[in-house]
DNA sequence: AGCGTGTCACGTACGCTGTACGTGCGTCAA
DNA sequence: TTGACGCACGTACAGCGTACGTGACACGCT
């Protein structure tokens, strides 16, 4: 019996097989061993489709999440635990990133994320532009290591700089072997770990300024919870 | 007479007018009042034409580097600078994200990029990461801002966000005015910012760690170049 | 048992796509 | 004059998404 689920599951196997290019509803039903029309007794349309493959994949990511942890090392996590399933479904990953979906599948993340920063101390506001501003590195970062990468990320760029005129781009030709090279895992880590230290500074300040304010309210306690370490 | 040129322009106006999945070779061809297969005598395949719609986009990055000013602010400049062309063809901005091209268009941005780095007192490999993790935060940041639908809706997860179970997602629901609005313009620089800072630290925390090396073999001298203030 | 209704697999058909190939016209070199 | 070449173009083909119709089957009601 044919329905939603196999449909989908099917695309994602297509898609991480033959790349997104290869996935026509004609294929995806010959997958299936059924006839072409009969998909659509299931699913309105082939944007629909791809839209719900998004949302499996994205449903696919993992908690572990450790309330005991640090704060900043939930952050860290969770920004893991996003790079994880990317890694494991890398084509299906250009599928959700390029896919404007809407439904509640990519929510939980969300509410852990923001519940995480909450705790950590920012305000409504904040904490929302903390997320939007991890999100958009780490799917910025995906879309370089999952392959379909636009030249000015420098990745492999390899063959390009070689053919550069050292004259014309005498930094570039000089940092020419750390540009061939790129360890994804260090790569990302490298900016996480920048990214959650600016957070941290952040949350530190912001602690401060409470402390301040209470202190001149009614003086004394010179509060730190929040702290920047690490 | 037909050239590349003409044919590139009018594929990136009829992105920009219609969406890229309007664009077809026929259509183009229409566009320029010529026969379909007449584009082929100037570009291979359409896949070509759209990396070639790409360069040519990323070509048009404009730069006003001002070296007198302060590398953090020079930073700034240059992400506003990605930024701003991505909002001019905020259409063509998803193709140059999607795309994997290879060729020297966007080598000059790079170049620069990691002239500024290098002078605020990065080594070649720090440099390096840096400018990625810089790419990564703006590439995403533009693939959230540009969106992908059809439609330029400002719209993010709101329907979604209304739709949640506030039993479910408490945070979630209670963060939802904030999540409902999205400047755009302020979520970016807050980002940018919050990175810029990131990186200042570590640059000064460079300098430091530089010239309490040369304090210990000559002792004296606890210079300051790099400075991470702003 | 007969019948209406609903679900679902499937075939056919239409308008669209990218592009391989052949053809004919214009211009230039020998 | 002749040959070669560049370039615009038409035709043709395989493949695409999907609207629509058909027929097989399962069901509750009379």
């Amino acid at each position: 019996m044919l329905n939603r689920n196999r449909i989908v599951t099917a695309a994602v196997e297509l898609i991480e097989r033959e790349g997104a290019d290869a996935v026509s509803m004609r294929r995806i039903a010959a997958e299936l061993g059924v006839g072409v029309m009969s998909l659509y007794n299931h699913v309105p349309s082939k944007a629909a489709l791809l839209d719900a493959v998004a949302e499996d994949v994205l449903s696919r990511i993992g908690f572990a999440d450790d309330p005991s942890a640090h704060w900043t090392e939930r952050v860290r996590i969770q920004a893991r635990a996003f790079r994880r399933i990317a890694h494991h479904y890398p084509r299906c990953t250009m599928v959700v990133v390029s896919r404007q979906l809407s439904s509640t599948a990519g929510l939980l993340p969300v509410e852990r994320a923001l519940a995480t920063l909450r705790e950590a101390g920012f305000d409504g506001q904040e904490a929302v532009r903390m997320l939007r501003m991890f999100i958009a590195y780490v799917v910025g970062s995906l879309l370089r290591e999952v392959g379909v990468t636009p030249t000015f990320a420098p990745v492999r760029a390899d063959a390009v700089v070689a053919e550069a005129d050292p004259a014309l781009f005498p930094v570039l030709s000089e940092l020419r072997p750390h540009l061939d090279s790129c360890d994804h895992d260090e790569e990302f880590e490298f900016g996480l770990e920048l990214l959650v230290q600016a957070m941290a500074v952040r949350a530190a300040a912001r602690a401060e300024a409470q402390a301040g304010r209470e202190e001149g309210g009614r003086g004394g306690e010179r509060a730190g919870r929040g702290g920047a370490r690490q």
